[in-house]
RNA sequence: GGGUCGCUAGCUCAGUGGUAGAGCAUUCGGCUUUUAACCGACUGGUCCUGGGUUCGAAUCCCAGGCGACCCA
């Protein structure tokens, strides 16, 4: 597993002392000492009594300079130290926080010196920042009032040969947080915190389904035709079936055939992967929640849509509302609501629903300043056009866009009392498409005429159109219940939730091009000078 | 895909044509109340890569790599 690429792997037998070099070799030389002293440099158990966040939780009123008889066993990866000749001082962190180490050379040498006489000495000496110690001891406030463990034992667990960026700065460098994420989780506490309001958003997600009696099911990554959106999919291949597989770009599909099935509420928490750019808003690989209710329709999603991220906001962030790059933004029910046609007639003055003629209305589009609305195939696409330059950055606070034409609706049921339009709705937060849902198309005849409009773009070179999925088609011919479904981009709430600028900051190892490989093995390998 | 900006020690950054720099970290010495500890000494470099211009390039030019931001 060592990578010869890697900037912090240097190659062992290299003798030249550069910085990086010389403090790994130091630390192996200090592992070696660790493991003639008996105390083995990478430990198998340590018993842990309290997270450091309980401990300054419990003795927050502990006065400067008291000290508590309490024991204590934590353990933790050292961030400083401040080592003076007979006394010295550790900053240890654990997942919680962090606690003061106060290590003072009488305390240690009496309790520790039938096991190492030295044992303050070899404190100093063998232990750096970054290694990960574990230490029992009582609990002291000291005179400067910062809590502290008066530590009794101490043992290394695990000996770190590399050293950690700048304690004050730390790390910046945004490729190298993304590339090295667990040293940016190291030293940057903020960074611990989105991903563990990550967790905590998917977890209240699917709680918040569980008490309304949803199923959360499993459908195939891989499948022989990608379906259910409009992208570019993922390639692969299986060797003993001698097949090409795409990787999903959707669960819509698949779920669709669970409620066929008979499941009446179910949903999917899970990966898609569509391949496109990478933004600060797009990432190749992102994770969607898709769920599907039977008897439902778009209203009753609306309303479970807005009552469940409301809650999520008020759980997650201990309020409805979010403050997001600077702009507060509230998820407190009831959202805003306008249709399509509404939202794009306020903001440009044209009432789409007028026209007959798509001519016509591409001609008052680019009068308005719409832009490339020369390939649009319907009047639908000229609206959709309309709609995402002129209205969708403008859309900060939740609200819920409307009644979408069908042209750009395939998997839409159509709207029970406006012709060409269906019943769906996005949802759309901080000028961003977050949820997408509607009541879902049942008819299976109308659904093929759709998918083989898809099919057709597909035949023409348009590299995001699906197939016909045919067992899809067999699904709905035996009979799909009135369902809604809705997705949303977990990503993009998170980004809301935790006032993420980038999608990678909520992606815990987003997709980044290699660094280039070192060329000099390659240059050995190779006669020719290019 | 286009434009702008960035890439120098492990980290954070100075250095715009003339010997490669600072702080922190590391190493050594000192220190029992520090918390960006302090004091003293030292060490550490593929200046992203490859070409070019020049007596001389981290610096100027060209191409490429990776990243950030903006636009499409």
């Amino acid at each position: 597993m060592a990578s010869d690429s890697s900037p912090n792997s240097p190659n062992s037998d290299d003798s030249n002392d550069s910085g990086i070099s010389a403090i790994r070799a130091a630390r192996l030389q200090k592992v070696e000492e660790l493991k003639q002293l008996g105390m083995t440099p990478y430990a198998y158990t340590w018993e842990v009594t309290h997270p450091v966040a309980d401990l300054q939780a419990k003795f927050v009123d502990l006065a400067a300079g008291a000290e508590a008889d309490f024991d204590v066993s934590i353990a933790g990866r050292i961030m400083a130290r401040r080592v003076f000749g007979k006394l010295a001082f550790f900053t240890l962190q654990d997942e919680t926080g962090t606690i003061q180490l106060y290590l003072d050379k009488k305390t240690i040498q009496a309790e520790m010196g039938a096991a190492d006489e030295q044992a303050f000495e070899h404190l100093k000496k063998l232990t750096d920042a970054g290694d990960i110690l574990g230490a029992r001891g009582t609990i002291k406030r000291t005179d400067k009032g910062e809590l502290s463990v008066k530590v009794k034992q101490y043992a290394m667990l695990t000996k770190s040969l590399l050293p950690l960026p700048d304690k004050f700065h730390g790390l910046t460098d945004v490729a190298k947080r993304y590339r090295q994420r667990y040293v940016d989780l190291i030293v940057n506490p903020e960074v611990r915190d989105t991903f563990r309001k990550r967790a905590q958003i998917t977890a209240a997600i699917r709680r918040h389904l569980d008490q309304l009696g949803y199923l959360e099911v499993e459908t195939p990554v891989l499948q022989s035709e990608p379906g259910g959106a409009e992208a570019r999919p993922f390639v692969t291949y299986h060797n003993t079936l001698d097949m090409e597989l795409y990787l999903r770009i959707a669960t819509e599909l698949h779920l669709k055939r669970m409620v066929v099935g008979g499941f009446e509420k179910v949903f999917e928490l899970g990966r898609v992967f569509r391949n496109e750019g990478v933004s600060t808003r797009h990432n190749p690989e992102f994770t969607t929640i898709e769920m599907y209710q039977a008897y439902g329709d778009y209203q009753n999603m609306m309303a479970l849509t807005e009552t469940m991220i409301e809650a999520i906001a008020q759980s997650v962030t201990g309020s409805t509302t979010v403050t997001y790059q600077g702009e507060d933004i509230s998820f407190a029910r009831p959202w805003q609501r306008i249709t399509m046609h509404e939202a794009v007639q306020a903001k440009t003055g044209i009432d789409f629903s007028q026209f007959d003629d798509l001519a016509e209305a591409k001609k008052a589009a680019t009068a308005a300043g719409i832009r490339e609305v020369d390939g649009c195939k319907s009047i639908g696409h000229v609206l959709n056009e309309a709609f995402e330059q002129a209205v969708e950055e403008t859309l900060r606070q939740p609200t819920f866009v409307t009644d979408y034409p069908v042209e750009i609706s395939p998997l839409s049921k159509p709207h029970r009392s406006k012709p060409g339009l269906v019943e769906r709705f996005e949802l759309f937060t901080v000028g961003r498409e977050t949820a997408n849902g509607f009541s879902e198309l049942t008819d299976p005849v109308d659904q093929r005429e759709r998918l083989e409009l898809q099919a057709a773009k597909k035949e023409a070179g348009d590299l995001e159109a699906c197939s016909v999925d045919e067992d899809f088609i067999t699904a709905l011919e035996y009979g799909m219940p009135p369902t809604v479904g809705m997705g949303i981009g977990i990503d993009r709430l998170v980004m809301v939730l935790t006032d993420a600028a980038s999608i990678r900051d909520v992606i815990a190892f987003p997709l980044l091009k290699p660094e280039k490989s070192d060329s000099l093995s390659e240059a050995v390998d190779s006669p020719v000078d290019l």
